[in-house]
DNA sequence: CTGCATCACTTAACCGGTAAAGAGCATACT
DNA sequence: AGTATGCTCTTTACCGGTTAAGTGATGCAG
């Protein structure tokens, strides 16, 4: 085998073999016109035999892809490791970036500032094609800097005020709206939500929604706010519980919160579904394994990381850009809520 | 300011505003000798104020490397998802590669097979300078497939046969034969152990040393095999459980059999730690949120992805070979474990 | 004053692809 | 016959860096 640097096959070598000049090689493996099938045949074999491959860096430096998108996640190490969130949107996003042979390029950072800087090297060093930006915030600064940097971008969870870049986002309202109405038909009338970062997009979302729903009903609806972190799940808990009137159903903003709130509330004596009623979020096999298993809002994550990928692939080629709303979650009832019981059980 | 192609800075850029070469740009920005001082100044400042960074393209075609390293996951998204070790592992490799300006490319694929074609397309298309390849399996085709590429590569999980590709591993055996001796010295003579796959290296540690650990001890020991998969934790746990001398403590391979373990156990009537104890690995937040907290294999996951990393960066670098262990476990003890009650309590 | 380093830079080739422009030849048309 | 057209392939420039080799100018020793 005539092979040069590294053992890599390059299309000189392929010229060589096939006695004729690198452009008809690059013509004939990119299956454009200008070579006669016979050759064609004859040079995609001898590649096919030689195990070449596209040398990713040098196809960059013409043609302006480099294949590859990005993705900064700014949540602490220990709390993506036990969101199954952001596993499973990966896997999604994966599935479809595979299939076009898209790399993708993963970075933990440890805030919004850090991402931002991220973005611009990346920007700057040509690493990515695109970028895929989680967990939107008001005002969110990354936004305005992808814009000023030009770096195609796809933000997942939330509208972009005025539209300046697209994003894909999961209906969040109605479907809490959809557990408050079945908590409240189970004859609850104190709930409480347990939230995510308050300047989330998505998290607003879901508290706006929760407030509009207790309100219609007439319920009494505490709001607690967390940073998604097991410790601030069990604080949040641990207040709302230990109120002199505590709330007799819980909705929690994520899985870890609520296997954590569960947790609390069986170590502070009370009985769930008995005594409170829980609710969960993204219903992972986390919700299911635990005792009693969990209520919780059910979407298809995968499906949201393949939308979201074939989305950025798009807006990467210049095909599309806009908004994508999936469609909302569903509530998978399970043991962790049932009717109240009248209060003279306590 | 002078843009051109995207809005990218080049070196070009910066040698017309310096009125230099390309070359004595190189130079300058590369810390090499061939530029005076002042103009080495003059070019770094121009650089700065435009925000330049190296096209990590251009870099790698003349240079062999094209900074970035390569994991490829083999295991079903959702076990992944909740699998906490994987997010820790990488959360440390991250920390690594990022003050080393590495990116990390991630890849999911269904089998070693894939895995196996991953690994072709990477090394043809030059997208890596490296690997970390984790589940080492007994036999392992990846890695003679690595070996005959000649990719960099660091093994994660056990030494390789052979001692063909530097390896990196924590000592399995002796935190096993320490839960064991701990289970042991509570009294109980019927123990357990929920395996991972039976053909990772590292499952066979632990086995091997559980089965020395039982036998040393004078123990009935029994050894059940899952595919990791909580479906699989459920079904060997029950048929633990529902023999007619089951085990009074059990020994679980990862944090989600363990948790799932649990559950089952719960479900079919079993007190924890009463009637059966449990002992999870991988000690990640989920074994402290439920009830009863589990007690745990403690190890520094994060702190393990780092020494992966580092030790990849090494190899990549020709800077060393070799294998490294790393220091074994902890059991942390909670209230998943207790003393065996004599058998007249059932 | 010459000879020879040394310094500070420029020039040019190269990495491995892409792609526009050109060249040689056969066929088709007027 | 002359020329236009199309096809197939070659030549060449280019992407944005790196780097070996080359060039003037300067300094300094003999």
């Amino acid at each position: 085998m005539a092979e040069r640097r590294g053992g890599r096959v390059t299309i000189k070598d392929i010229a060589e073999r096939a006695g004729v000049s690198k452009g008809a090689v690059s013509y004939a493996l990119n299956g454009r016109p200008g070579v006669s099938d016979d050759t064609r045949d004859r040079i995609v074999a001898i590649a096919n035999e030689l195990g070449w491959y596209p040398n990713r860096a040098a196809r960059a430096l013409s043609a302006a892809r480099v294949d590859a998108c990005g993705l900064v996640l700014a949540r602490p190490a220990r709390t993506l490791a036990l969101e199954p969130f952001f596993m499973e949107f990966i896997s999604g996003v994966e599935s479809e970036f595979a299939s076009h042979s898209i790399a993708l390029t993963l970075q933990l950072v440890r805030d919004p500032h850090e991402e931002i800087a991220v973005y611009r090297r990346w920007f700057g060093e040509h690493r990515v094609d695109g970028v895929l930006v989680v967990d939107l915030r008001l005002d969110d600064p990354r936004v305005d800097e992808l814009v000023r940097l030009g770096l195609p971008a796809v933000v997942v969870g939330g509208p972009v005020e005025g539209g300046v870049l697209p994003a894909i986002w999961h209906d969040e309202g109605s479907v809490v709206n959809e557990a408050i109405r079945y908590l409240a038909a189970l004859g609850h009338t104190r709930v409480a939500h347990v939230t995510g970062v308050d300047t989330f997009v998505h998290t607003r979302q879901r508290v706006e929604a929760f407030r509009r729903a207790v309100r219609e009903l007439g319920l009494e609806g505490d709001t607690v706010e967390t940073d998604y972190s097991a410790q601030s799940g069990a604080r949040a808990t641990r207040k709302l519980l230990s109120s002199p009137s505590p709330p007799t159903a819980i909705l929690f903003d994520s899985d870890l919160l609520a296997v954590t709130g569960l947790g609390i509330a069986q170590q502070m004596g009370f009985s769930v579904p008995d005594d409170v009623s829980i609710v969960g979020w993204d219903d992972s096999l986390i919700s299911q394994v635990v005792h009693p298993p969990l209520t919780a809002i059910t979407r298809d994550i995968t499906a949201f990381g393949v939308a979201a990928a074939r989305h950025l692939l798009d807006v990467v080629e210049g095909r599309a850009a806009g908004d994508v709303e999936m469609t909302r979650g569903e509530l998978t009832t399970r043991g962790s809520t049932a009717p109240r019981v009248p209060s003279i059980a306590r």
